[in-house]
DNA sequence: AATAGTTTGTAAAATATTTAACAAACAGGT
DNA sequence: ACCTGTTTGTTAAATATTTTACAAACTATT
Protein backbone atom coordinates (compact mmCIF):
# COMPACT_ATOMS: atom_id res chain seq x y z
CA UNK A 1 0.00 0.00 0.00
CA UNK A 2 1.40 3.66 -0.98
CA UNK A 3 2.21 5.53 2.29
CA UNK A 4 -0.44 8.11 3.36
CA UNK A 5 0.27 11.56 1.80
CA UNK A 6 0.04 14.41 4.50
CA UNK A 7 -2.43 16.94 3.85
CA UNK A 8 0.00 19.76 3.47
CA UNK A 9 0.59 17.93 -0.26
CA UNK A 10 -2.46 17.34 -1.11
CA UNK A 11 -3.83 21.61 -0.38
CA UNK A 12 -0.93 22.32 -2.80
CA UNK A 13 -1.75 20.27 -5.58
CA UNK A 14 -4.29 22.89 -6.97
CA UNK A 15 -1.80 25.50 -7.01
CA UNK A 16 0.34 23.48 -9.17
CA UNK A 17 -2.70 22.77 -11.23
CA UNK A 18 -3.28 26.18 -11.69
CA UNK A 19 0.16 27.47 -12.65
CA UNK A 20 0.78 24.62 -15.18
CA UNK A 21 -2.46 25.02 -16.93
CA UNK A 22 -0.86 29.00 -16.96
CA UNK A 23 2.18 27.89 -18.54
CA UNK A 24 0.20 25.01 -21.30
CA UNK A 25 -1.76 27.65 -22.29
CA UNK A 26 1.51 30.15 -22.57
CA UNK A 27 3.32 27.64 -24.49
CA UNK A 28 5.86 26.68 -22.24
CA UNK A 29 6.63 23.34 -23.10
CA UNK A 30 8.94 21.95 -19.90
CA UNK A 31 10.04 23.50 -16.69
CA UNK A 32 12.54 22.98 -13.47
CA UNK A 33 11.74 22.32 -10.42
CA UNK A 34 13.48 25.64 -9.41
CA UNK A 35 11.19 27.66 -11.89
CA UNK A 36 8.14 26.05 -11.08
CA UNK A 37 9.93 26.73 -7.22
CA UNK A 38 9.70 30.16 -8.40
CA UNK A 39 6.08 30.25 -9.47
CA UNK A 40 5.13 28.51 -6.38
CA UNK A 41 6.58 30.52 -4.10
CA UNK A 42 8.21 27.18 -2.69
CA UNK A 43 11.59 25.59 -3.19
CA UNK A 44 12.94 23.34 -5.63
CA UNK A 45 13.24 20.72 -2.99
CA UNK A 46 9.77 20.74 -2.15
CA UNK A 47 8.42 20.94 -5.52
CA UNK A 48 10.55 17.53 -6.61
CA UNK A 49 9.41 16.23 -3.04
CA UNK A 50 5.43 17.11 -3.40
CA UNK A 51 5.77 15.25 -7.17
CA UNK A 52 7.48 12.07 -5.92
CA UNK A 53 4.71 11.66 -3.67
CA UNK A 54 3.05 10.38 -6.71
CA UNK A 55 5.36 9.03 -9.08
CA UNK A 56 8.79 9.94 -10.87
CA UNK A 57 6.66 12.54 -13.40
CA UNK A 58 10.83 14.39 -14.38
CA UNK A 59 13.05 13.35 -16.37
CA UNK A 60 17.15 14.71 -15.47
CA UNK A 61 18.95 16.90 -17.19
CA UNK A 62 15.26 17.85 -19.02
CA UNK A 63 12.64 19.05 -16.38
CA UNK A 64 8.99 18.08 -16.22
CA UNK A 65 7.04 18.24 -19.22
CA UNK A 66 4.09 21.11 -18.37
CA UNK A 67 1.14 19.53 -20.25
CA UNK A 68 2.22 15.82 -19.03
CA UNK A 69 2.39 17.20 -15.21
CA UNK A 70 -0.83 19.07 -15.80
CA UNK A 71 -2.28 15.84 -16.86
CA UNK A 72 -1.15 13.73 -14.14
CA UNK A 73 -1.77 15.95 -11.17
CA UNK A 74 -5.21 16.45 -12.73
CA UNK A 75 -5.26 12.63 -12.76
CA UNK A 76 -4.55 12.44 -9.16
CA UNK A 77 -6.95 15.13 -7.96
CA UNK A 78 -9.98 13.28 -9.87
CA UNK A 79 -11.02 16.25 -12.07
CA UNK A 80 -12.00 13.47 -14.86
CA UNK A 81 -14.49 12.53 -12.56
CA UNK A 82 -18.03 13.27 -12.37
CA UNK A 83 -19.13 12.76 -8.57
CA UNK A 84 -22.41 13.94 -8.37
CA UNK A 85 -23.18 16.77 -6.01
CA UNK A 86 -26.67 18.43 -5.28
CA UNK A 87 -26.38 22.03 -3.78
CA UNK A 88 -28.62 22.84 -0.88
CA UNK A 89 -29.11 26.41 -0.46
CA UNK A 90 -29.94 29.07 -3.37
CA UNK A 91 -29.81 32.20 -1.23
CA UNK A 92 -26.28 35.00 -2.06
CA UNK A 93 -23.68 31.93 -1.54
CA UNK A 94 -25.12 29.33 -3.37
CA UNK A 95 -26.25 31.13 -6.64
CA UNK A 96 -22.23 32.71 -6.29
CA UNK A 97 -20.90 29.15 -5.71
CA UNK A 98 -23.18 27.84 -8.96
CA UNK A 99 -22.57 30.54 -11.40
CA UNK A 100 -18.90 31.07 -10.26
CA UNK A 101 -17.13 27.93 -10.68
CA UNK A 102 -17.08 25.11 -13.50
CA UNK A 103 -17.66 22.05 -11.70
CA UNK A 104 -17.13 20.12 -14.65
CA UNK A 105 -13.78 20.72 -14.77
CA UNK A 106 -13.38 19.85 -10.96
CA UNK A 107 -14.36 16.67 -10.93
CA UNK A 108 -18.12 16.81 -10.13
CA UNK A 109 -21.40 17.49 -11.80
CA UNK A 110 -24.12 19.31 -9.98
CA UNK A 111 -27.38 17.83 -10.67
CA UNK A 112 -29.93 19.29 -8.26
CA UNK A 113 -30.41 22.51 -6.64
CA UNK A 114 -32.70 22.32 -3.35
CA UNK A 115 -34.15 25.81 -1.66
CA UNK A 116 -37.05 26.36 1.16
CA UNK A 117 -37.29 30.16 0.20
CA UNK A 118 -40.64 30.22 -1.62
CA UNK A 119 -39.60 33.04 -3.69
CA UNK A 120 -36.50 31.36 -5.26
CA UNK A 121 -38.07 28.38 -6.08
CA UNK A 122 -38.28 27.87 -9.42
CA UNK A 123 -35.93 29.85 -10.56
CA UNK A 124 -33.11 28.85 -12.48
CA UNK A 125 -29.06 28.51 -11.92
CA UNK A 126 -27.12 27.01 -14.10
CA UNK A 127 -29.52 25.57 -16.48
CA UNK A 128 -30.85 23.53 -13.26
CA UNK A 129 -33.99 24.79 -11.99
CA UNK A 130 -34.26 25.44 -8.01
CA UNK A 131 -36.83 23.02 -6.41
CA UNK A 132 -38.32 22.73 -2.78
CA UNK A 133 -36.36 20.83 0.01
CA UNK A 134 -39.22 18.77 0.37
CA UNK A 135 -37.80 16.79 -2.59
CA UNK A 136 -35.08 16.47 -1.40
CA UNK A 137 -35.32 12.73 -0.02
CA UNK A 138 -37.46 11.84 -3.37
CA UNK A 139 -35.00 12.61 -5.34
CA UNK A 140 -31.83 11.72 -4.22
CA UNK A 141 -33.52 7.83 -3.28
CA UNK A 142 -33.91 7.94 -7.05
CA UNK A 143 -30.96 9.86 -8.53
CA UNK A 144 -28.38 8.81 -6.37
CA UNK A 145 -25.94 11.93 -4.79
CA UNK A 146 -22.18 11.26 -3.72
CA UNK A 147 -21.63 14.93 -2.41
CA UNK A 148 -23.96 17.83 -0.85
CA UNK A 149 -22.84 21.11 -1.27
CA UNK A 150 -23.96 23.25 1.59
CA UNK A 151 -24.51 27.00 1.50
CA UNK A 152 -27.02 27.32 4.17
CA UNK A 153 -26.51 28.64 7.86
CA UNK A 154 -25.86 26.64 10.26
CA UNK A 155 -28.96 26.15 11.89
CA UNK A 156 -30.66 24.93 8.38
CA UNK A 157 -27.67 22.13 8.20
CA UNK A 158 -28.34 20.43 12.02
CA UNK A 159 -31.53 18.94 10.66
CA UNK A 160 -30.75 18.07 7.29
CA UNK A 161 -27.47 16.62 7.63
CA UNK A 162 -28.98 12.99 9.44
CA UNK A 163 -31.17 12.37 6.14
CA UNK A 164 -28.39 13.43 3.97
CA UNK A 165 -26.27 10.22 5.36
CA UNK A 166 -29.03 8.46 5.49
CA UNK A 167 -29.28 8.49 2.29
CA UNK A 168 -25.80 7.32 1.82
CA UNK A 169 -24.09 11.36 0.51
CA UNK A 170 -21.45 10.55 2.17
CA UNK A 171 -18.88 14.03 1.34
CA UNK A 172 -19.84 17.75 2.16
CA UNK A 173 -18.70 20.67 0.91
CA UNK A 174 -19.58 22.89 3.94
CA UNK A 175 -20.35 26.82 4.25
CA UNK A 176 -22.12 26.20 7.26
CA UNK A 177 -20.69 26.57 10.81
CA UNK A 178 -22.22 22.88 11.40
CA UNK A 179 -19.81 20.48 12.35
CA UNK A 180 -20.69 17.67 10.26
CA UNK A 181 -17.20 15.54 10.98
CA UNK A 182 -17.94 15.53 14.22
CA UNK A 183 -20.98 14.07 14.27
CA UNK A 184 -20.36 11.41 11.40
CA UNK A 185 -16.65 10.40 11.35
CA UNK A 186 -17.07 8.49 8.01
CA UNK A 187 -17.65 11.44 6.27
CA UNK A 188 -15.44 13.69 3.97
CA UNK A 189 -15.75 17.00 4.96
CA UNK A 190 -14.26 20.26 3.40
CA UNK A 191 -14.86 23.61 5.06
CA UNK A 192 -14.81 26.90 3.92
CA UNK A 193 -14.95 28.81 6.68
CA UNK A 194 -15.08 32.56 5.30
CA UNK A 195 -15.55 34.26 8.50
CA UNK A 196 -12.48 32.25 9.97
CA UNK A 197 -10.94 33.34 7.04
CA UNK A 198 -11.37 37.16 7.20
CA UNK A 199 -10.45 36.78 11.39
CA UNK A 200 -7.04 35.32 10.11
CA UNK A 201 -6.86 38.19 7.73
CA UNK A 202 -7.33 40.82 10.40
CA UNK A 203 -4.61 39.14 12.92
CA UNK A 204 -2.30 39.48 10.13
CA UNK A 205 -3.18 43.15 10.00
CA UNK A 206 -2.57 43.79 13.74
CA UNK A 207 0.16 41.58 13.79
CA UNK A 208 1.75 43.76 10.97
CA UNK A 209 1.07 46.86 13.30
CA UNK A 210 2.29 45.96 16.32
CA UNK A 211 5.38 44.72 14.70
CA UNK A 212 5.86 48.16 12.91
CA UNK A 213 5.42 49.94 16.29
CA UNK A 214 7.41 47.96 18.29
CA UNK A 215 10.22 48.73 15.33
CA UNK A 216 9.52 52.44 16.58
CA UNK A 217 9.88 52.48 19.86
CA UNK A 218 12.95 50.26 19.65
CA UNK A 219 14.06 53.58 16.54
CA UNK A 220 13.41 55.94 19.08
CA UNK A 221 14.84 54.39 22.43
CA UNK A 222 18.14 54.35 19.99
CA UNK A 223 18.47 57.84 19.63
CA UNK B 1 10.21 40.33 21.51
CA UNK B 2 7.49 37.19 21.58
CA UNK B 3 7.97 34.24 18.91
CA UNK B 4 7.02 34.00 16.21
CA UNK B 5 3.43 31.79 16.59
CA UNK B 6 2.81 29.49 13.93
CA UNK B 7 0.34 30.11 11.20
CA UNK B 8 -1.47 26.63 12.14
CA UNK B 9 -2.06 28.07 15.56
CA UNK B 10 -3.06 31.06 14.58
CA UNK B 11 -5.56 29.32 11.77
CA UNK B 12 -7.25 27.13 14.80
CA UNK B 13 -8.01 30.20 17.05
CA UNK B 14 -11.23 31.10 15.12
CA UNK B 15 -12.31 27.62 15.48
CA UNK B 16 -11.89 28.34 19.29
CA UNK B 17 -13.42 31.68 19.15
CA UNK B 18 -16.65 30.01 17.09
CA UNK B 19 -16.91 27.36 19.74
CA UNK B 20 -16.69 29.39 22.72
CA UNK B 21 -19.34 32.03 21.42
CA UNK B 22 -21.47 28.84 21.34
CA UNK B 23 -20.32 27.72 24.82
CA UNK B 24 -20.80 31.09 26.24
CA UNK B 25 -24.03 31.56 24.48
CA UNK B 26 -24.93 27.94 26.50
CA UNK B 27 -24.42 29.21 29.62
CA UNK B 28 -21.68 27.31 29.99
CA UNK B 29 -19.53 28.98 32.09
CA UNK B 30 -16.00 27.32 32.72
CA UNK B 31 -14.09 24.44 30.13
CA UNK B 32 -11.20 22.33 30.66
CA UNK B 33 -8.49 21.92 27.35
CA UNK B 34 -9.83 18.15 27.39
CA UNK B 35 -13.43 19.21 27.14
CA UNK B 36 -12.59 21.97 24.46
CA UNK B 37 -10.47 19.52 22.96
CA UNK B 38 -13.16 16.87 22.08
CA UNK B 39 -15.19 20.10 20.38
CA UNK B 40 -12.60 20.57 18.52
CA UNK B 41 -11.25 17.18 17.73
CA UNK B 42 -8.53 18.08 18.50
CA UNK B 43 -5.91 17.67 22.23
CA UNK B 44 -6.26 18.39 25.40
CA UNK B 45 -2.05 18.85 24.83
CA UNK B 46 -2.76 20.84 21.79
CA UNK B 47 -5.63 23.07 23.23
CA UNK B 48 -3.29 24.38 26.22
CA UNK B 49 0.00 24.64 23.67
CA UNK B 50 -1.85 26.98 21.62
CA UNK B 51 -3.72 29.22 24.18
CA UNK B 52 -0.32 29.55 26.11
CA UNK B 53 1.32 31.37 22.89
CA UNK B 54 -0.78 34.09 23.98
CA UNK B 55 -1.01 33.62 27.64
CA UNK B 56 -2.05 31.48 30.87
CA UNK B 57 -5.20 32.01 30.44
CA UNK B 58 -6.53 29.12 32.61
CA UNK B 59 -6.21 28.44 36.20
CA UNK B 60 -5.33 25.19 37.63
CA UNK B 61 -7.88 22.84 38.92
CA UNK B 62 -10.32 24.96 37.29
CA UNK B 63 -9.89 24.98 33.74
CA UNK B 64 -10.43 28.25 31.36
CA UNK B 65 -13.49 30.96 31.78
CA UNK B 66 -15.53 30.79 28.69
CA UNK B 67 -16.36 34.30 28.34
CA UNK B 68 -12.80 35.21 28.97
CA UNK B 69 -10.90 32.73 26.76
CA UNK B 70 -13.77 33.81 24.36
CA UNK B 71 -12.54 37.82 25.34
CA UNK B 72 -8.86 37.11 25.05
CA UNK B 73 -8.91 35.62 21.35
CA UNK B 74 -11.31 38.01 19.88
CA UNK B 75 -8.59 40.61 21.09
CA UNK B 76 -5.82 38.67 20.13
CA UNK B 77 -7.65 38.05 16.66
CA UNK B 78 -8.44 41.74 16.40
CA UNK B 79 -12.11 41.60 16.31
CA UNK B 80 -12.68 44.87 18.06
CA UNK B 81 -10.60 46.48 15.08
CA UNK B 82 -12.31 48.42 12.57
CA UNK B 83 -10.25 47.98 9.63
CA UNK B 84 -11.52 49.78 6.47
CA UNK B 85 -12.35 47.88 3.61
CA UNK B 86 -13.23 48.13 0.13
CA UNK B 87 -14.91 45.86 -2.24
CA UNK B 88 -14.29 45.69 -5.59
CA UNK B 89 -16.55 43.42 -7.69
CA UNK B 90 -20.50 43.73 -7.07
CA UNK B 91 -21.06 40.67 -9.14
CA UNK B 92 -22.92 37.21 -7.18
CA UNK B 93 -19.67 36.17 -5.31
CA UNK B 94 -19.03 40.08 -4.08
CA UNK B 95 -22.90 40.43 -3.42
CA UNK B 96 -22.87 36.95 -1.52
CA UNK B 97 -19.81 38.06 0.58
CA UNK B 98 -21.27 41.70 1.38
CA UNK B 99 -24.75 40.08 2.42
CA UNK B 100 -23.42 37.04 4.00
CA UNK B 101 -20.79 38.50 6.42
CA UNK B 102 -21.08 40.69 9.36
CA UNK B 103 -18.03 42.63 8.93
CA UNK B 104 -18.30 44.43 12.17
CA UNK B 105 -17.85 41.44 14.26
CA UNK B 106 -14.86 40.17 12.09
CA UNK B 107 -12.74 43.37 12.86
CA UNK B 108 -13.71 45.43 9.44
CA UNK B 109 -15.95 47.64 8.01
CA UNK B 110 -17.18 47.63 4.88
CA UNK B 111 -17.14 51.54 3.26
CA UNK B 112 -17.09 51.38 -0.49
CA UNK B 113 -17.99 48.91 -3.42
CA UNK B 114 -16.46 49.19 -6.50
CA UNK B 115 -18.16 47.23 -10.21
CA UNK B 116 -17.56 47.92 -13.44
CA UNK B 117 -20.83 46.33 -14.51
CA UNK B 118 -23.29 49.28 -15.61
CA UNK B 119 -26.17 47.43 -14.86
CA UNK B 120 -24.90 46.94 -10.92
CA UNK B 121 -23.91 50.25 -10.52
CA UNK B 122 -25.96 52.15 -8.26
CA UNK B 123 -27.78 49.09 -6.73
CA UNK B 124 -27.88 48.92 -2.78
CA UNK B 125 -25.85 46.16 -0.94
CA UNK B 126 -25.69 46.31 2.77
CA UNK B 127 -26.38 50.05 2.64
CA UNK B 128 -23.79 50.96 0.29
CA UNK B 129 -24.11 52.41 -2.89
CA UNK B 130 -22.57 50.46 -5.63
CA UNK B 131 -20.51 52.40 -7.36
CA UNK B 132 -18.28 53.19 -10.63
CA UNK B 133 -14.78 51.21 -10.33
CA UNK B 134 -13.61 54.71 -12.05
CA UNK B 135 -14.26 56.18 -8.34
CA UNK B 136 -11.87 54.01 -7.27
CA UNK B 137 -8.71 56.55 -7.10
CA UNK B 138 -10.52 59.43 -5.85
CA UNK B 139 -12.32 57.57 -3.26
CA UNK B 140 -9.15 55.43 -1.66
CA UNK B 141 -7.29 58.52 -1.90
CA UNK B 142 -9.73 61.12 0.09
CA UNK B 143 -11.14 58.19 2.26
CA UNK B 144 -8.14 55.48 2.62
CA UNK B 145 -8.62 51.53 2.98
CA UNK B 146 -6.75 49.18 4.38
CA UNK B 147 -8.07 46.17 2.79
CA UNK B 148 -9.48 45.23 -0.14
CA UNK B 149 -11.84 42.36 -0.26
CA UNK B 150 -11.75 41.27 -4.33
CA UNK B 151 -14.37 39.61 -5.79
CA UNK B 152 -12.96 40.01 -9.87
CA UNK B 153 -11.77 37.63 -11.76
CA UNK B 154 -8.11 37.10 -12.43
CA UNK B 155 -7.77 39.83 -15.30
CA UNK B 156 -9.48 42.20 -14.08
CA UNK B 157 -7.52 42.13 -10.66
CA UNK B 158 -4.14 42.45 -12.40
CA UNK B 159 -4.88 46.10 -13.95
CA UNK B 160 -6.29 47.27 -10.47
CA UNK B 161 -3.61 45.84 -7.91
CA UNK B 162 -0.66 48.34 -9.16
CA UNK B 163 -3.32 50.99 -8.35
CA UNK B 164 -4.65 49.56 -5.11
CA UNK B 165 -0.68 49.48 -3.79
CA UNK B 166 -0.04 53.04 -4.96
CA UNK B 167 -2.94 54.26 -3.02
CA UNK B 168 -1.56 52.39 0.17
CA UNK B 169 -3.81 49.84 0.46
CA UNK B 170 -1.49 46.67 1.88
CA UNK B 171 -4.07 44.01 2.85
CA UNK B 172 -6.00 41.66 0.78
CA UNK B 173 -8.82 39.18 0.98
CA UNK B 174 -8.41 37.43 -2.11
CA UNK B 175 -11.12 35.25 -4.33
CA UNK B 176 -9.24 35.91 -7.47
CA UNK B 177 -6.23 33.72 -8.99
CA UNK B 178 -4.54 36.97 -9.34
CA UNK B 179 -0.98 35.69 -7.12
CA UNK B 180 -0.43 38.79 -5.26
CA UNK B 181 1.60 38.22 -2.54
CA UNK B 182 4.52 37.24 -5.41
CA UNK B 183 4.20 40.39 -7.11
CA UNK B 184 4.01 42.78 -3.54
CA UNK B 185 5.88 40.57 -1.30
CA UNK B 186 5.15 43.51 1.57
CA UNK B 187 1.33 43.09 1.74
CA UNK B 188 -0.46 40.47 3.41
CA UNK B 189 -2.76 38.81 1.93
CA UNK B 190 -5.61 35.87 2.71
CA UNK B 191 -6.55 34.18 -0.57
CA UNK B 192 -10.04 31.96 -1.00
CA UNK B 193 -9.89 29.88 -3.77
CA UNK B 194 -13.16 28.38 -4.05
CA UNK B 195 -11.81 25.90 -6.88
CA UNK B 196 -8.88 24.78 -5.03
CA UNK B 197 -10.78 23.63 -2.18
CA UNK B 198 -13.48 21.77 -4.53
CA UNK B 199 -10.31 20.37 -6.41
CA UNK B 200 -8.67 18.52 -2.65
CA UNK B 201 -12.49 17.43 -1.80
CA UNK B 202 -12.50 15.68 -5.20
CA UNK B 203 -9.16 14.06 -4.29
CA UNK B 204 -9.87 13.19 -1.02
CA UNK B 205 -13.16 11.26 -2.14
CA UNK B 206 -11.33 9.12 -5.34
CA UNK B 207 -8.92 8.32 -2.18
CA UNK B 208 -11.46 7.26 -0.44
CA UNK B 209 -13.09 5.17 -2.86
CA UNK B 210 -9.51 3.39 -4.20
CA UNK B 211 -8.94 2.44 -0.58
CA UNK B 212 -11.96 0.73 -0.23
CA UNK B 213 -11.45 -1.24 -3.56
CA UNK B 214 -8.16 -1.74 -2.22
CA UNK B 215 -9.48 -3.41 0.91
CA UNK B 216 -12.15 -5.40 -1.16
CA UNK B 217 -9.06 -6.78 -3.48
CA UNK B 218 -7.42 -7.72 -0.34
CA UNK B 219 -10.38 -9.11 1.13
CA UNK B 220 -10.92 -11.68 -1.81
CA UNK B 221 -7.70 -12.43 -1.74
CA UNK B 222 -7.88 -13.82 1.43
CA UNK B 223 -10.54 -16.47 0.63
C1' DA C 1 31.08 9.20 -29.20
C1' DA C 2 32.78 11.91 -25.71
C1' DT C 3 32.01 15.56 -22.57
C1' DA C 4 30.16 19.48 -20.04
C1' DG C 5 26.17 21.09 -18.02
C1' DT C 6 21.60 20.39 -16.14
C1' DT C 7 18.16 18.39 -13.36
C1' DT C 8 15.87 14.73 -11.19
C1' DG C 9 14.94 11.34 -7.33
C1' DT C 10 16.06 10.25 -2.85
C1' DA C 11 18.61 9.62 1.50
C1' DA C 12 20.01 12.22 5.41
C1' DA C 13 19.91 16.41 8.26
C1' DA C 14 17.53 20.21 10.04
C1' DT C 15 13.48 22.28 11.55
C1' DA C 16 8.76 22.53 13.06
C1' DT C 17 4.74 20.68 15.10
C1' DT C 18 2.29 17.62 17.94
C1' DT C 19 1.91 14.62 21.77
C1' DA C 20 3.23 12.87 26.29
C1' DA C 21 4.45 13.54 30.94
C1' DC C 22 4.49 15.68 35.26
C1' DA C 23 5.32 19.16 38.94
C1' DA C 24 2.97 23.08 40.74
C1' DA C 25 -1.32 25.41 41.65
C1' DC C 26 -5.72 25.68 42.63
C1' DA C 27 -10.88 24.16 43.79
C1' DG C 28 -13.94 22.17 46.65
C1' DG C 29 -15.30 19.38 50.25
C1' DT C 30 -14.73 17.91 55.16
C1' DA D 1 -6.98 24.35 57.95
C1' DC D 2 -6.21 20.15 55.65
C1' DC D 3 -6.55 16.86 52.17
C1' DT D 4 -8.06 14.85 47.69
C1' DG D 5 -8.84 15.34 43.05
C1' DT D 6 -8.47 18.24 39.06
C1' DT D 7 -6.26 20.91 35.66
C1' DT D 8 -2.97 24.03 34.06
C1' DG D 9 1.69 25.52 32.22
C1' DT D 10 5.78 23.79 30.59
C1' DT D 11 9.60 20.73 29.59
C1' DA D 12 10.90 16.75 27.05
C1' DA D 13 9.98 13.12 23.61
C1' DA D 14 7.94 11.73 19.45
C1' DT D 15 6.42 12.62 15.00
C1' DA D 16 6.00 15.19 10.73
C1' DT D 17 7.60 18.37 7.41
C1' DT D 18 10.94 20.90 5.02
C1' DT D 19 15.49 21.62 3.44
C1' DT D 20 20.03 20.13 2.13
C1' DA D 21 23.08 17.41 -0.44
C1' DC D 22 24.54 14.55 -3.98
C1' DA D 23 24.87 10.44 -7.06
C1' DA D 24 22.67 8.94 -11.16
C1' DA D 25 20.48 10.03 -15.46
C1' DC D 26 19.67 12.56 -19.01
C1' DT D 27 20.28 16.64 -22.71
C1' DA D 28 22.71 19.02 -25.85
C1' DT D 29 26.85 20.45 -27.89
C1' DT D 30 31.12 19.57 -30.08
Amino acid sequence: MSKEISIQVIKRLPRYYRFLTELENSGVEKISSTKLAVIMSSTASQVRQDLNCFGGFGQQGYGYSVAGLRGEIGRILGLDQKHRAILLGAGNLGRAIATHLNFESLGFQLTAIFEKDKKLIGTMLRGIKVVSDGELEDYVAAHQADTAFLTLPKDSVEPLIDKLYALGVRSFWNFSHFDIARKYSDTIVENVHLSDSLMTLSYRINQAKNDRSDQTENDTSIE
